[in-house]
DNA sequence: TAATCTTGTCATATTACGTCA
DNA sequence: GGTGACGTAATATGACAAGAT
């Protein structure tokens, strides 16, 4: 089973197959618009199971003796998985070496995306494919994004939190001014009717609401050069 | 010139490996 | 030693732009 899926072309083309070889067709710089998708597949079955794999024992073994022997593992994948996922899917997993994240990293700071170039040269400092390179730099654009996206979640958390508290207390204050209102006007409707003017009466109760109207705006005026000092 | 195809690259989602508690 | 959580390399997929036909 094994030796079928790595020398046959079709298994891997219905995989990643056209796609990782059209990519390397095209990082070894030959863009010559050739459109033969077979071609594809031939190159890549090439490279990544060697005639020498027999079987999947062999292969796994391949794959060991290949991490054992270099600094920075080669990924050999074999797509088995389309026909037995269960039992044969393996990925060998590279770790960076703290020298490479770290050149990396600083290229990123530099530029959050690679010309072709960039991506050649940076590869090959780090003794890694430019499909690796590429990778490493789609992987790190989205863990930034996710980051962002955190960062922004989390004020704005706190944005819905203090509106909240704020609007709460508004409330709180309206009902008090409301009581206060009503409080003030039912003092003069219970002052016997002969004891203040009618004239008097209509003026203190507009004094009283005017009162209540200044209280407003001092407490809105001052919520708010405290508010946009915040902001 | 418009329509179509191919290719390359990106963002995004997902998978799977390695490490650590 | 087994296990789950986590970080991250690798893969899958779809969208889009640019160039060729």
């Amino acid at each position: 089973m094994a030796d079928e899926h790595c020398n046959t072309g079709l298994g891997l083309r219905l995989g990643f197959g056209e796609y990782v070889a059209c990519r390397e067709r095209s990082e070894k710089g030959n863009n010559n618009n050739n459109n033969k998708p077979m071609d594809c597949n031939l190159d890549f079955s090439f490279s990544l199971c060697p005639k020498e794999i027999k079987s999947l024992d062999d292969h796994v073994k391949h794959k060991q003796t290949m991490v054992d022997d270099q600094d920075y593992p080669v990924n050999i994948n074999c797509d088995y998985s389309n026909n037995n996922k269960n039992t044969t899917t393996e990925r060998k997993k590279l770790r960076l070496t703290k020298q490479q994240s770290t050149l990396l990293e600083d290229s990123f700071k530099l530029h959050t995306t690679l010309n072709q170039s960039q991506k050649q040269s940076l590869a090959e400092q780090l003794n890694l494919k430019p499909r690796q390179v590429e990778v490493w730099f789609q992987n790190r654009r989205a863990r930034t994004k996710l980051k962002q996206t955190e960062v922004d979640c989390e004020f704005l958390k706190k944005c819905c939190e203090s509106l909240s508290d704020e609007n709460k207390r508004l409330k709180k204050e309206v009902q008090e001014l409301q009581s206060l209102k009503e409080g003030g006007s039912q003092f003069i409707q219970q002052l016997p009717k002969a004891a203040m003017c009618p004239t008097c009466c209509d003026k203190i109760m507009k004094k009283n609401e005017a009162a209540v109207i200044d209280h407003v705006v001092l407490k809105n005026n001052k919520w708010h050069s405290s508010y946009s000092g915040t902001n």
